[in-house]
DNA sequence: GCCAACGTTGGC
DNA sequence: GCCAACGTTGGC
């Protein structure tokens, strides 16, 4: 099992709105490196879900429910998309100024490349953000 | 609104 | 293949 975190702008599609729909497709990825974290989920893999410009903060987690395949939203067949469900909404959001106030996440990939919109995460990253949410 | 980081485009 | 110009993302 892998885990990773993903980024949405609220304002265009929040944890709530997944919850809402159910499940989704995680389209509109136009980045290679993304692109190449994507391919590498498989079902059944977990990833934070973090709002960006609005809130900035890791809000949720989903499950990976479809492996890459081709992005609905994309003419031009080069683009992929995955498809997610939420998992579980986290007790209490975890700020990005908590993340990297804190050490223990000093290597997360998101923090040291903070445009990019898919990262992987160690599962002790992933477990350390699961502890500051309920702390 | 600004700016740093970084990806893409196009001229050479 | 290099690099300047430009556009976008995302935090502040």
């Amino acid at each position: 099992m892998n885990y990773w975190l993903m980024k949405s702008e609220p304002d265009v599609f929040s944890y709530d709105d997944l919850v809402a729909k159910g499940k989704a497709e995680w389209d509109g990825v136009r980045n290679h490196a993304a692109q190449g974290h994507m391919k590498a989920m498989r079902k059944g893999d977990l990833s934070i879900f973090y709002h960006s410009n609005i809130g900035i903060e890791a809000v949720g987690i989903m499950t990976i429910v479809e492996e890459a395949a081709p992005d609905s939203t994309d003419d031009t067949g080069k683009w992929i998309a995955v498809h997610v469900a939420p998992h579980r909404k986290l007790d209490k959001p975890v700020t990005l100024k908590a993340m990297k106030a804190d050490s223990a996440l000093a290597d997360m990939v998101m923090l040291r490349q903070s445009r990019l919109s898919v990262s992987p995460l160690t599962k002790a990253q992933f477990d350390h953000i699961v502890a500051m949410s309920k702390a």
